[in-house]
DNA sequence: TCAAAAGTGTTAAATATACACCCATGA
DNA sequence: TCATGGGTGTATATTTAACACTTTTGA
């Protein structure tokens, strides 16, 4: 062992393990004209797993948060004014980068994971060519780089919770939207497997918070449409109320 | 600027920071006897915030998990059998430890926070003469060390969902238990803004994942009370619905 | 024999669920 | 004029919530 290599087997194991701090993010958005959940994947361009799939991420810089990272990648990847983010999880098992020496001592790598949706209809994908980076449908996704797959299980269990708990589908929707539009969006993302559109309906404008415009939308034939808006000064009562809104 | 400052300044711009991560646990019991919701505090006995209270926290090791570090302090502090451990938040903002420099290169601090609940009675701590380390009342928490205070509060809002829509009530309950202590395990964390004892226990019982023991415990006067047993695996088929327990 | 603690039962109101049906529009 | 999507109504089952009440014990 040369003296370079002793030193610094000496430096590394003396204190705690020095890490580099990840951000990932799960960003979904809803198709609605297709009825399909979709998540943005980025093809890597570096090692480790050149060449595959992953959740978009970064390496959060000096003089930022982790939110910040969250955000700054996000914008990096797309353009979009209207959007939920949230933190997700942080994983920070042993091995889960394979840039970790084997040893296991050396720098460790950690992922803080950030969930996130945003409106797809005004989500523009930001790159030259927009080569290497895509909507993909939850069911097609591929084997990700990394733990990408697990952080996505997640992200996606989160998506589910947070629809039926809160009121992110209104930071998703248009400003003025039907209550079409709303029970797509949940029945895209949560399956069938709630009350029928009649009982959302009546559930939905029970509570309280949505006001009716007066407009209406005619998109081909049917009648048309009722255009509502969420009503955030109404709903300002029940922000800390536990609410279903399936 | 000297030669080595230069120096210092130039190498630590030039990739992404290197952070040190700790972890930090709001531990909470429930000493049902005085019925009380206790969140257990260390006093900090190095720099910075030395002679503070504070949330047991370390930094991770080398060849350590997050939980692993996580499961570490907790059983530094305690020694107890019945548990339930998970991962609340990360928390990585710019200047959360003064120990981090100002001009906000250089290393950075993070802590991943869990939340643990335990069983107070069998709760025993660890340490000479158990000096420097106390079961705080929740409404008596001081001034904390970091950013320790909102750290517990949210593990506190996560210790009240969890509860209301998981079973860690019987993580942390004997064995066998009376219906009355564990309505009295709720009241104490939740407040009594939920259904009286008759409704509790009429919907509890109705769940059918509590097995009558046929044994009986009498405590003072009154009526003696039937023993209950959680029935895991009644409960199992109920463990992906969203269920409350309130 | 009484107070304390455990356990049971009853009711009205609110909600969930499954439907059937009516309305307004474009082709 | 009819298919299509939007919107309304109703009947029943189930759940919630507020209680009054009975039972079993120790003092």
């Amino acid at each position: 062992m040369s003296g370079r290599e002793l030193k610094k087997t000496i430096v590394e194991t003396a204190g705690p393990p020095d890490f580099k701090v990840g951000v990932d993010n799960a960003i979904f958005s809803v198709d609605t004209a297709q009825n399909r959940l979709l998540v943005l994947l980025v093809m890597r361009q570096h090692e480790p797993f050149l060449g595959q799939w992953s959740l978009p991420g970064t390496l959060v810089r000096h003089s930022e948060s982790l939110e910040d990272a969250a955000y700054r990648i996000l914008a990096e990847k797309i353009r979009v004014n209207n959007l939920y983010l949230e933190q997700l999880y942080t994983f920070g098992d042993l091995g889960r980068d394979p840039r970790e020496s084997p040893d296991s001592y050396g720098v460790r790598y950690l992922s803080v994971s950030y969930f996130a949706l945003v409106r797809f209809e005004e989500a523009e994908l930001v790159g030259s060519g927009v080569r290497g980076i895509a909507w993909y449908p939850l069911e097609e996704v591929p084997q990700l780089a990394f733990d990408h797959n697990k952080i996505l299980q997640y992200g996606h269990r989160r998506l589910r919770n947070k629809l039926e708990y809160s009121p992110i589908a209104f930071e998703v929707l248009p400003e003025l939207f039907s209550l079409s539009d709303l029970y797509q969006l949940y029945t895209t993302v949560l399956g069938e497997n709630f009350a029928d559109y009649s009982n959302f309906r009546a559930r939905i404008l029970k509570l309280g918070f949505l006001a009716d415009t007066g407009l209406k939308v005619s998109r081909g034939a049917g009648r048309p449409a009722t255009l509502y808006r969420f009503d955030a000064e109404a709903f300002a009562p029940l922000k800390d109320k536990p609410l279903v809104f399936i």
